[in-house]
DNA sequence: TAGACGTAGA
DNA sequence: TCTACGTCTA
């Protein structure tokens, strides 16, 4: 099931299949998968209701990923200034991300950072937004954090 | 005359000529005009010497580009927190420029924004140093200045 | 590790 | 206008 507004595609890209490999955020963007350049969390304007399309966990923030069907993600912003964290804000990214709780499936690319410094992006296919809560980082700042299982896993 | 040391060249890129027009700064690369990415001053080692070979003048500084053969270039640095800006330093990109005062020509990129927020670059020749000096920006830090005039103009 | 006249989307 | 899990060079 794919559902479009414009250029925002909820759910599978036709043509790229999970395990799908990429070496630089704009050929997210070209192929259709993740619609932002630098931000971790893509959203668009469905039937009124602002829903998350995609994220990208590739180590920018302290998300748990440990697990091959699971994850739990940390929203965006309250980091522009590092010397100064601020708490995150229900806004952009992070608000269609709680709207998509439960609602919507929302692509997953997962990256990492090699030893020379590049960057490795894949495909990981169609997670739930299980929950959402908040938390308090590192820094002692709030944070929000969103769990998300793999559709199709054990308990999905 | 070229000089180069490394990917780093001092004087005209072969093939390139004035008036050549880019849409990304990655063009700029790609051809060799400037070796930098984002910064606006490329610069290399030319035997023991650190010295400027090209600038780009797109508007992310106060500097004069009223006149069609020479330009007053502003230096890098002190804006890394645009609400707390700090003195520039004479190291990186603006001593390269001043080691290079009357010394070598200096490839300039002129850039502008366009109205849809997209940017135009194009190659406008060969520069020379003419002096440098500090002074004092809009916020109270100090500045460099780089007098750069066309070689060949009147007055070269 | 830090700095940089980027780049696209909201 | 501002934000953003970028990207490259030194």
């Amino acid at each position: 099931i794919s559902i479009k507004s414009g250029k925002h595609v909820i759910g599978d890209i036709p043509g790229v299949e999970i395990g799908d490999k990429f070496h630089y955020r704009v050929e997210l963007i070209l192929i259709g998968l993740h619609h932002q350049i630098q931000s971790g969390i893509a959203y668009g304007h469905f039937g009124g209701k602002v829903l998350a399309t995609s994220i990208v966990a590739s180590g920018g923030y302290a998300d748990d990923l440990h697990s091959k069907d699971s994850l739990i993600y940390t929203g965006h912003g309250g980091n522009a200034n590092p010397k100064d964290p601020q708490d995150q804000k229900l806004e952009r990214g992070n608000l269609a991300l709680k709207n998509s709780v439960q609602k919507n499936p929302v692509r997953v690319i997962r990256g990492s950072e090699l030893v020379d410094g590049s960057r490795t992006y894949f495909y990981d296919g169609l997670y739930m937004v299980e929950k959402c809560w908040q938390g308090r980082g590192a820094h002692g700042k709030l944070v929000f954090k969103f769990q998300m299982n793999r559709i199709g896993s054990i308990g999905n």
